[in-house]
RNA sequence: GCCGAUGUAGCUCAACCGGCAGAGCAACGCUCUUGUAAAGCGUAGGUUAUGGGUUCAAGUCCCAUCAUCGGCUCCA
């Protein structure tokens, strides 16, 4: 995601950690470390990066008597703020200095985190940040006033250049050290920093803006969805104007799918364990799959994906190389079970309706269904406008074989390399990364953000190079031999759950004309044209056109606001003029008009942009 | 799941150091009959998330549970 009041699109790429910005952030961070020291003197610190829009810095300031973690209040953070501004006036300069482990070691023998840190970078091929690396390992240390921390920089000369009105203390947060859950939780304090104050305040007030467009704040405000406490967290129900846009989504996925010659199917959303053990979910995914139900002595699951449903279709006639590729959509409804912490709005639930879709190929055929996959994500994100969007290929990482992944390495590399050409040939960009993959297969993930910066996958289109043949999946070739077909799992529009979180905040809410669940509302100027705006309402709805009439008791500029806050598209006022002329006044939601316009006029423009799906309004 | 914060009417929010739970909007009723973003008056609406505890007295203090939010971990 882009800095807010990033100036420099045009200009010749720097890397973020050449900029100013970047050593302005950090040195932040250095000197909100000696805030926190001199106010927690027993406190032990561990690391404090720059990130995107600020930096952070990561604490452990012990535990309670009853062995519960310290934490900061807020309070603390308006103290630790303020000692900051007085340790920047003292323009104290960073000094570096490059020490050896045994330097280093003694210089933070109270400090275990950093102690660890040291013994990464002495044994070599551990950076900070735990990340393996290549580069031979330099220790060094940056020093401002009474601080000194392990650190590679780069810093801003002296504290002077700290602007002190153009950064802000933001949160307090747990996080694990070294992102590993089995690791002790350390206290992160999140900041931003700018160059100047007015760049802070851009920051924050799109921050402010951001959160007027959050598909948890808009969905309630116009009735698509809600949660109830009583069915459960992560359970989406969808309201009647939620249902509209699932429809209208999966009417668009008919239609394209049926062009790209798919079939449709349908399975249950529960199976036998046997099932599932032989897909492999259990033994790999069983964390994420509700329980167990037992009934007469046989475990039945949820299902979390409908990949094995759709294998047994396959299975269940002879296929030939001349049925390939076979193509099997469904809109399926899966269960995963997410940590409650995880869960969030729309865009992460543990229910959900996936786009899904299971192609069977042969090898020779894979590059080009792989590539048509990518032409259907393409299509889509035409449509609706999405232009900000990272394709990232996902692959495994030898550590996890026979545990996040199938253990075949041969495979993985294989089918790895397979999708690497294929995407190389479409000169489509995109970013490789490891560790990322399905245990079953790599895949390439449509990253997007949510209004609030979040980081989520949209659609994927994955490799999977074992399950057919847990399954016992073959065709007949053109030698009259048996082979196991490779399947790519493929949902472009994800899920609806996600999909329309994340349309909700790419619309703001103000949705094209085919998906807005209310497409007109009829305005009556007063009640004498109550049955004229009952009519043509109902006229409307004739021609397949989403309108509903206004007879509540309000007066017209009401009607007109209410109907400007739910983002109805067009609004329609009637009057005497209008009643006479059989026309209307039109209003569209940008709040141009058009008055006069003949009724049929109306219905005939409308059809055509539902039909075409159009952005214009 | 973990760290932290929060939870008051359908929605947005008040309620001092513990002392009768309140407003705007929405809903409903009446009056007005209106030309492009809020007419006026009135009525109703609450076991203050749930369950315990302390106290003469709890929205307020304590404990537990549930949910949500900011992160971590994890992911479509």
């Amino acid at each position: 995601m882009a800095d807010a009041g990033n100036k420099q699109s045009q200009e010749a790429y720097v890397p973020y950690e050449e900029t100013k910005l970047y050593r302005i952030r950090h040195s932040t961070a250095h000197v909100m470390a000696q805030a926190v020291l001199e106010l927690f003197p027993d406190g032990k610190i561990a690391i404090g990066p720059p990130i995107e829009n600020g930096f952070y810095y990561d604490f452990d300031l012990g535990a309670d008597d009853e062995g519960n973690p310290l934490s900061f209040t807020p309070e603390d953070l308006d103290a630790i703020e303020r000692r900051m501004r007085e340790i920047i006036k003292g323009n104290h300069s960073f000094e570096y200095r490059q020490v050896t482990a045994e330097e280093a070691r003694d210089l933070y023998r109270t400090q275990p985190y950093k102690l660890e840190l040291i013994d990464g970078l002495a044994v070599g091929g551990i950076d900070e940040y735990g990340e393996e690396t290549s580069e031979e390992a330099i220790i060094s240390t940056y020093k401002h006033d009474t601080f000194e921390d392990l650190c590679r920089g780069p810093h801003v000369e002296h504290t002077g250049q700290i602007p002190p009105d153009a950064f802000k203390l933001l949160s307090v947060a747990g996080a694990y050290w070294r992102g590993d859950e089995n690791n002790p939780m350390l206290q992160r304090i999140y900041g931003t920093a700018w160059q100047n104050k007015k760049e802070l305040k851009a920051y924050l007030h799109m921050l402010e803006e951001a959160k007027k467009r959050d598909h948890r704040k808009l969905g309630k405000e116009l009735n698509i969805y809600l949660f109830d406490d009583e069915i459960g967290p992560g359970l989406p129900l969808w309201q009647p104007n939620g249902a509209i846009l699932i429809e209208e989504l999966e009417q668009l996925a008919r239609e394209q799918e049926a062009r790209h010659g798919y079939e449709r199917v349908r399975t249950p959303h529960l199976a036998k364990e046997s099932l599932f053990l032989r897909s492999g979910h259990l033994p790999y995914y069983e964390e994420s799959m509700y329980p167990a139900m037992d009934l007469e002595g046989t475990r039945y699951f949820v299902k979390p994906m409908n990949c094995p449903m759709h294998h047994k279709i396959f299975a269940a006639q002879q296929r030939s190389y001349r049925d390939l590729p076979i193509k099997y959509a469904e809109y399926g409804t899966c269960y995963r079970y997410e940590k409650s912490g995880e869960l969030f709005g729309l865009m992460r639930v543990r229910s959900m309706q996936m786009n899904d879709a299971h192609i069977y190929v042969s090898e020779d055929q894979f590059e080009a269904e792989f590539l048509d996959v990518i032409d259907m994500y393409i299509e889509y994100f035409e449509i609706f406008g999405i232009e900000k969007y990272i394709m990232r290929f996902s692959t495994h990482h030898r550590n996890g074989l026979g545990k996040k992944y199938v253990d075949n390495e041969r495979l993985w590399l294989k089918t790895e390399e397979m999708v690497r050409k294929t995407m190389n040939n479409s000169g489509i960009p995109f970013v490789e990364v490891p560790d990322e993959a399905a245990f079953y297969g790599p895949k390439i993930d449509v990253q997007v953000w949510s209004a609030t910066g979040r980081e989520f996958t949209l659609a994927t289109n994955q490799v999977d190079f074992a399950v057919p043949a847990r399954f016992g999946l073959v065709y007949t070739n053109s030698e009259g031999e048996e082979e196991t077909p490779l399947c790519l799992h493929r949902a472009p529009l994800s899920t609806h759950e996600r999909m329309i979180g994340f349309l909700i905040e790419h619309y703001a809410g103000a949705f094209p004309v085919w998906l807005a669940p209310e497409q007109v509302r009829v305005i009556p100027i007063t009640d004498s044209h109550v049955e004229h705006v009952a009519a043509l309402a109902r006229r409307l709805r004739e021609e397949g056109i989403r309108a509903k009439a206004d007879l509540g008791s309000d007066r017209m500029n009401a009607k007109i606001r209410s109907a400007q806050l739910m983002k109805v598209p067009y609004m329609v006022v009637i009057g005497d003029r209008e009643v006479e002329n059989n026309a209307l006044a039109l209003r569209k939601r940008d709040g141009s008009r058009q008055d006069d316009m003949p009724v049929e006029e109306f219905a005939t423009l409308l059809k055509e942009r539902i039909q075409t799906r159009s952005a214009l309004l």
